[in-house]
DNA sequence: AAAATGATCAAG
DNA sequence: TTGATCATTTTA
């Protein structure tokens, strides 16, 4: 598998959050390997885009590492309990992300399932391991990811991107972004991205 | 349907 | 200093 380099990220985000679809997130913890399948995907444009955290440019210490070049980790925590992560994406000084919203594990599911349910992958029912990362908070919980790898390298070792290989034959779907209702126009736009038919993307209300 | 839970940020 | 808000998940 071949890792991402920082090019692949220095793009119009919306591009790279569709491209990041089928590709792999390796997070190197204690000696192994969390790999997952990234399966959707939301591109945030903070220039122009209301549901933004960096929405005009407005920096402050949580949105500081958009502003930063691209391929960094902005990992911020939501709702006093989970954990999203994203990927700083286009040139230095434009603050966008694109957050990573489901996955399909893939390697070191024994200790995706501790992370998760404090459990063996073996333990699991059918239904948690569906539930292992089918949603931002728990995407972010089953691969270990925590406050301190905000503004992390992801061109460097501990934790990065890989092609696919192989399993890049899927159709893409599009749609609305989920739970930013207070973003007026923004929260129409269909800047959210998944791979259509895989049984890991995460749970949409209607 | 609603609780859990705490950092963030703009206003006062 | 305060308090509303929130790119969610779980439980009931």
């Amino acid at each position: 598998m071949k890792k991402l380099d920082r090019s692949f990220y220095e793009r119009d985000t919306l591009v790279v959050a569709q491209e990041l679809l089928g590709k792999y997130i390796v997070h190197k913890i204690k000696g192994k390997e969390l790999i997952a399948r990234i399966v959707e995907t939301e591109a945030y444009k903070g220039p122009v885009d209301k549901a933004a955290h960096s929405y005009q440019n407005r920096r402050t210490p949580r949105t500081e590492v958009m502003f930063g070049p691209p391929g960094h980790a902005y990992v911020y925590l939501i709702y006093g309990m989970y954990l999203c992560m994203n990927i700083v994406t286009e040139e230095e000084g434009m603050p966008c992300a694109v957050l990573l919203r489901a996955a399909e594990p893939v390697e070191g599911l024994d200790e995706m399932a501790q992370l998760r349910f404090n459990k063996t992958y073996k333990q699991l029912t059918r239904s948690q391991k569906i539930n292992l990362t089918n949603g931002p908070g728990k995407l972010a919980m089953a691969l270990n990811i925590t406050r301190e790898d905000n503004g992390l390298d992801l061109c460097a070792e501990k934790m990065f991107i890989c092609e696919s290989d192989s399993d890049s034959n899927f159709f893409i779907g599009r749609g609305k972004r989920i739970n930013i209702d207070y973003a007026e126009e923004a929260a129409d736009y269909l800047w959210r991205f998944y791979i259509k038919n895989n049984p890991y993307i995460s749970k949409v209300k209607e």
